[in-house]
DNA sequence: AGAGTATCTGAACGCCCGTTCAATACAATC
DNA sequence: GATTGTATTGAACGGGCGTTCAGATACTCT
């Protein structure tokens, strides 16, 4: 057997990114064998090097890919001006999102210690870009007098830790929806940045 | 060559339990070897095995002694009968804690998914325990009208995850000591919840 | 129909894994 | 100083690891 009957690179491709991404959230990078993402894709090991180079790679191109589309999904949002209704709907996107995208969001807070240092630096500065936008909405608002931040650097990681927590319990049916946890969460953070 | 000189288990044990808790949030639990834990003690790999039954029971004992701590650790500071200052002991204790054993909280939050169904359960219940003192001041604090959460359990899930928050930045000799921290992290619960 | 290219297999490479155990050197006790 | 119990080695077990590559099959284009 060589070349399977209607194997395609751009969909082969496609499935052993999400193989890769299921696999390494549920159990862990290292603890994932390549053995094991290509039996989940139904191919052999030795076909995954014709897509990544090699193991870590694959990792890295998944952490990178998912922050940049946090990143571009957040700009395009473009809210008001208003640091106020930009924070609501900053809070509202980041719960939204990382919902919808679990499994990268677990991938890229947990698997970081699995880079090398080059590319350990670039996720980490995406990571700071995105956080670098939440932090000139609260210093706008902070400027504008509808804040109260002691610290703003501070103000923005409280913020996202808190957010970045619906994810380690939220579960598809759960006592509240969506929506609701929007409005919980608005709330408290309205509240703990207030002026 | 065969038993080493000076060599005693009340010795060798807690060496053995440092070494794998280092490496393990250094490296992740799957990323770590048994001949690693070993070569950093001094030992053969084979000498583990008078410590330990295997690899899960060596990493569940880390979690649910860390967990056992955290809870003796609050239960022994009895802070006062007011919610609000008890709210605030909470605080500025899980902050100190936290960085004061910053390595097994760590493990605590990442290598849950490396523990058998029933090792998992276990510490899972350690971590509702502590909760539950959080969500018991919350409660009261809103039963005596000094706060107003829109949920009492979620509220409960955003301030822990907020203050864990501080242990993915803080480094030794930053910006800001640990008291300053207390504070700003403090100002930032109190409002979040206020009435 | 035939050539060329894309896709995948299957076997192999050297290496490391968690765990077991008989042998053995030291410590503790008397 | 002899004896008993404790702590450890070092080798071995079967198996899985990431990665490479020659060969084989399926598609695509002319």
């Amino acid at each position: 057997m060589a070349r399977k009957p209607g194997s395609r690179s751009d969909i082969t491709g496609p499935r052993i990114r999400a193989a890769a991404r299921h696999l390494f959230a549920r159990h862990g990078f290292a603890a994932v064998s390549m053995r094991q993402i290509a039996a989940e894709v139904g191919v052999q090991a030795g076909a995954l090097y014709l897509y990544t180079p090699d193991k870590e790679t694959m990792l890295v191109d998944l952490l990178r890919d998912h922050m940049d589309e946090l990143i571009a999904a957040w700009d395009a949002a473009e809210p008001s001006a208003d640091p106020v209704e930009r924070l609501e709907a900053f809070v509202r996107f980041h719960i939204a999102f990382n919902l919808d995208h679990a499994e990268a969001v677990f991938l890229s807070y947990m698997e970081l210690r699995n880079l090398g240092p080059e590319n350990f630096a670039v996720i980490e500065g995406l990571r700071r870009d995105y956080e670098n936008r939440l932090e000139a909405i609260l210093r706008a608002g902070q400027d504008a007098g509808h804040f109260a931040v002691p610290d703003t650097k501070l103000a923005t990681l409280a913020i996202i830790a808190m957010l970045n927590g619906v994810n380690t319990w939220y579960r598809e049916g759960g006592r509240l929806g969506r929506a609701a946890i929007g409005d919980i969460y608005w709330d408290m953070a309205r509240k703990a940045v207030a002026a």
